[in-house]
RNA sequence: GGCCCCAUCGUCUAACGGCUAGGACAUCACUCUUUCAAGGUGGAGAUACGGGUUCGAUUCCCGUUGGGGCCA
């Protein structure tokens, strides 16, 4: 391949950025660097009501966010005109035809003949209109499309992942080019700018593979080098339709603020549809770059797995390193008011956390479990201090708690070597007491050793705890 | 309704026309262990169906079925 290369990602501002949409930008953007080319973002903004600023920037920064970089950028609401001329060139040349038909209305019969269950074409009556009645139509004023008169011909081309797609052109009815408005048809626009930013290979998702011949038609008319095609799989959701949103979370910042992060995302979108043939699955994004081909990537659909996203996600989370581990958990701690960046809380004790954490995160998100290191108020499992706070159970607790409170020095090893030898002593097995306690200090079933977390909590504040529950539970102590 | 695309374990996928159809997630069991994770070991689990072509089809061709997509 030479380094000619020029890819684009054409999303259109829909106040979202869809996981489907971050996945054909990865599939673009790895396909140009892996080929030393160029990446072009490309805003399909020409619905006005639809595109703000700020629509406009959660693509931008879902891209960012990803560590998707674009060397070229542009915007279709600035390039109306080229659109307009373009459309015009097809009229001079008898290729295309004003249509007066009110759209509306066309819609109707075509929805009607579908209930009908018979197919509907455009039947082309505008450009079969006689010179006076065309005539009557200007004169009043009546608002003109620009149709595409479409050849008689059968379009063929080999698509890079499907192999040859033909269609006949009789199939193919005489769309719309230019709207009422002078706006431009999906078509249109997307020929214009791929041959005028010199596109090489148009990669896009499947749902396009049917606009491809009427493109290529265009592409013919105006008498312009078309690019390569290759139309990636769908993502699909677990009903195997077309991901949207009704099958949860969809937008790629959502994901985000549920604490996935951006290279466990990068990695698992770039093996949905894509293979580098063997079974290496967790890869570096410059390993991604270096393997990618696009010969490798599958003509079937996939669904999107968000258990195999969390595995994989965990998987980055455990190998990060521990001050980065700190930082990209900060929002989800300051969110959660469990932990802020001010001075008044101890760096070192929430370093030991993350430590004992890190292999126990799913998301980022799954931070807030350490909340009861920090604060009494946490919330305890209740069916589990039912479960421990039995006579027996809290009689064992009373008389251990005075050994407890003895035990020096508070560290791992004390800790765990007291709490045997008392066991042993009262012929009972370790595990009676290290349940209930882990219950009395954390109010949770499950989490890091019990030792290695009193150790961070320190011997006042588990005494402290303990003695709650006993006297919650009508114990004196 | 028309046209187009797709078809390997539940999911993501691997397999020059040639093996016991391989791996990963999930699942189950065992193991480790104070629990939960993580780890280790093992189990169950797939070529949609029917025809061809071929000495031999997961692989090539046709059909059926199923799924999906598109039609200002």
């Amino acid at each position: 391949m030479n380094n000619n290369v020029r890819v684009r990602m054409a999303p259109s501002p829909t106040g979202f950025f869809h996981v489907g949409s971050a996945r054909t930008a990865l599939y673009n953007w790895l396909f140009a660097r892996h080929h030393n080319g160029k990446f072009i973002l490309r805003v399909e903004d020409t619905d006005v009501k639809r595109s703000s600023p700020e629509m406009i920037n959660v693509i931008l920064d879902g891209m960012k966010w990803l560590g998707l970089d674009w060397d070229e950028e542009y915007f279709q609401s600035q390039r109306l005109d080229l659109y307009r001329q373009y459309a015009e060139k097809l009229l001079d040349t008898g290729q295309a035809y004003y249509c007066y038909c009110d759209p509306q209305e066309l819609e109707k019969e075509r929805k009607e003949a579908y209930k009908k269950k018979i197919n509907w074409h455009y039947d082309r009556r505008c450009l079969n209109l006689s010179p006076d009645e065309k005539e009557k139509k200007e004169k009043d004023g009546l608002p003109r499309a620009v149709r595409f008169m479409i050849p008689d011909t059968t379009v063929k081309y080999n698509d890079l992942i499907h192999g040859e797609i033909g269609r006949d052109s009789i199939d193919i009815e005489d769309f719309v080019i230019l709207r009422h408005d002078k706006s431009p048809t999906y078509n249109l626009a997307c020929v214009v700018d791929d041959a005028d930013m010199k596109i090489s290979h148009v990669i896009r998702a499947v749902d396009h593979i049917t606009n491809t011949p009427k493109q290529i038609l265009l592409y013919e008319a105006f008498d312009l080098p078309k690019p390569e095609f290759a139309h990636l799989p769908l993502i699909l959701g677990k009903d195997k339709s077309k991901l949207s949103k009704r099958h949860g979370a969809v937008s790629l910042m959502e994901y985000r603020d549920q604490g996935f992060l951006p290279e466990a995302i990068f990695n698992y979108l770039a093996l949905l549809g894509w293979s580098p043939g063997d079974d290496k699955e967790i890869m570096s994004c410059n390993e991604i770059i270096e393997r990618f081909m696009l010969d490798r990537v599958n003509a079937s659909n996939a669904v999107f797995d968000i258990e195999k996203l969390e595995w994989m996600n965990q998987q980055y989370i455990m190998v990060m390193d521990r001050d980065e581990l700190i930082t990209r958990s900060m929002p989800f701690l300051t969110k959660e008011k469990i932990y802020t960046n001010d001075l008044n809380q101890n760096k070192v004790k929430l370093r030991s956390i993350i430590d004992l954490m890190a292999p126990r995160l799913k998301v980022l998100a799954d931070i807030s479990k350490v909340r009861f290191f920090f604060s009494d108020e946490f919330q305890y499992d209740d069916k589990l201090m039912q479960k421990h706070c039995t006579k027996k159970t809290l009689d064992i607790m009373a008389d251990y708690l005075t050994v407890f409170r003895k035990i020096e020095p508070f560290d791992i090893k004390t800790l765990d070597e007291s709490l045997r030898t008392f066991a042993d002593k009262n012929t009972i097995k370790a595990r009676e007491i290290i349940h209930p306690l882990r219950a009395y200090v954390t109010g949770q079933e499950g989490g890091p050793g019990l030792f290695e977390t009193m150790a961070v909590l320190g011997r006042d504040t588990c005494i402290r705890r303990i003695e709650k529950i006993l006297k919650q539970s009508g114990h004196n102590v």
